[in-house]
DNA sequence: CATGAATGAGCGTTCATTCAT
DNA sequence: AATGAATGAACGCTCATTCAT
């Protein structure tokens, strides 16, 4: 999708119906103009990431292990659609004060199910003596902001990431 | 500034020049073209920004307190500059990919930054007890790639941030 | 075509839809650019000349004969082709010192056809006694110099060329 | 001059100042306007162009000599004035066809001069039986088109001229 | 389904010209 | 006499979109 790599903006009708190697009518004939097609990728981006999500085992050793699998997964996620990752996390400014907020819509609705997810885990860690007690939402909130921040700094390619996962300053435990 | 919040592609110089309440063509005259006034607008705002990092007092009480003061700095800087800081962490995508790179290369440059100046505390913390020994650097991307998901979250106001200090599951000590 | 009468540089690409009775973007769909028209209109014209050239007929009962009918060729061409004569002959000066030269290279094969085309007169006039010893490269070369002034010169109707004909000054024989 | 190199509607009046070395608003109040700056070089150039002709010597050993001399002053003056005498022979198309006609009319004049001057040689070489009887005003107009042409020829560097003069197949005795 | 042809709207840019100083 | 700053008008060109076939 060159919406991601290239933004919104930036791509043509034409580049996307030549990319698709089809004629641009035919771009129309199917969806009805530039924005509709955004949003269908957009959707088609995060309903592949919602799947990916539904995939993680619910059940694991560790509530640590879940919330390991979770950021793993989306490293995953990232290599196997190199062109789908780009499209979440962009997140064109353009497109994120549009009031009616497809974009924006997906993004929180996907950062919800990650801070649930997490939360859980950390609830259900605390309950069990695996973690020390954290305040719960405030520490999903901030793992989420981290594993964005990760997620984005591997599409851009900002910095490696090497060495990160072990020697991590977070002491949940 | 408009290329914050619209995006470079979605601006045009029309808006630009009316937003500066001049005519178009004086931008023209100014700058030499809607990439000139680009690269001079973020060069502003990366110029504006690396002087607030700068102002950082050099000695405090604690090791700690160093990187609380950065965060902290992150936020009133975001405050003080709102339109400036959305440059900062917008990254067009199609200016990211641009080898030729202005943009990345003041990103990475304030990247770097931000690193060498956590690791400074992390090393200095470790030193002198206040901190267990952690891998500085490791940890210290780490941290960089948190503050930069904080911030952005704040910028596009993705959910509230309160809270997030003191629940923090960080322990360097 | 107004880029005769006009010139390349004064003619605006609105113009020239106009009087193709077509909107602008349509002569960017069938042509890339204007510049690209121009060569193309140029080549035509070239194409046109080239052509009307070839009609010349192989025998006729005198050498001077040929080169009576060339020349008066040209004004028949003049005549049938009022738009593209101008053409040939206007050679804007932008364009006629452009190195790459579409329109400078189709000039010189022009001349180059022409002079051939005299000098072959002349050598066999020389060969059959028709003419006497005229150096036959150098006096083609002043003939074609005459040729074109004569056509320009009725192409901007600088004066008239009546009477010109019968009272040259002009004696191969 | 950058209008006779590069043509009037090529030629800005930013690169006009910067080639005299002055400010563009300078130029505005010396002159006009762009049309009467190029109206005042093109008169100028025609100034000095008529000036070099009215260098001609009156007398000389004989009418071809006086003819000659009219040729092989147009070459030195091109090669004097290499700037000036393309806006002579060039002649926009634009130019060329403003009713008004500054260009037309000095082109004319110009033209008129030299047919006189050829007229006059002829008359009197015929008178004096150094020339055959030959139609005077058709002949000198010939000439003067070929002298037209073999000045363009020049300056647009279309071919050589060399080994025309002493081949010429002119034979006015 | 599919497409070649067509277009209204607008964009980035330039330029001749003016004005305040 | 001289200029930095400013602008109305227009230009070449692109693009999302439509329509006839």
């Amino acid at each position: 999708m060159l919406f991601g790599t290239t933004g919104f903006d930036a791509t043509t009708t034409l580049e996307i119906a030549k990319e698709a190697d089809v004629t641009e009518p035919l771009v129309y004939y199917h969806f009805k103009g530039k924005d509709k097609l955004f949003t269908h990728s957009l959707e088609l981006a995060f309903k592949g990431y919602f799947s990916r999500l539904r995939e993680l085992p619910e059940h694991t050793a560790t509530e640590f292990q879940k919330i390991v699998n979770l950021i793993i997964l989306h490293f995953k996620i990232e290599d196997d659609l190199p062109e789908q990752m780009p499209m979440i996390v962009t997140t064109s400014p353009a497109k994120l004060h549009d009031p009616k907020g497809i974009c924006l819509k997906n993004i929180k609705r996907a950062r919800q199910f990650v801070v649930n997810y997490i939360r859980g885990c950390l609830h259900a860690g605390i309950k069990n003596g695996e973690f020390r007690k954290v305040p719960a939402s405030a520490t999903a909130n901030m793992l989420v902001v981290l594993l964005n921040g990760l997620v984005r700094q591997r599409v851009y390619q900002l910095s490696e990431s090497k060495g990160m996962k072990d020697a991590s300053p977070f002491s949940l435990s």
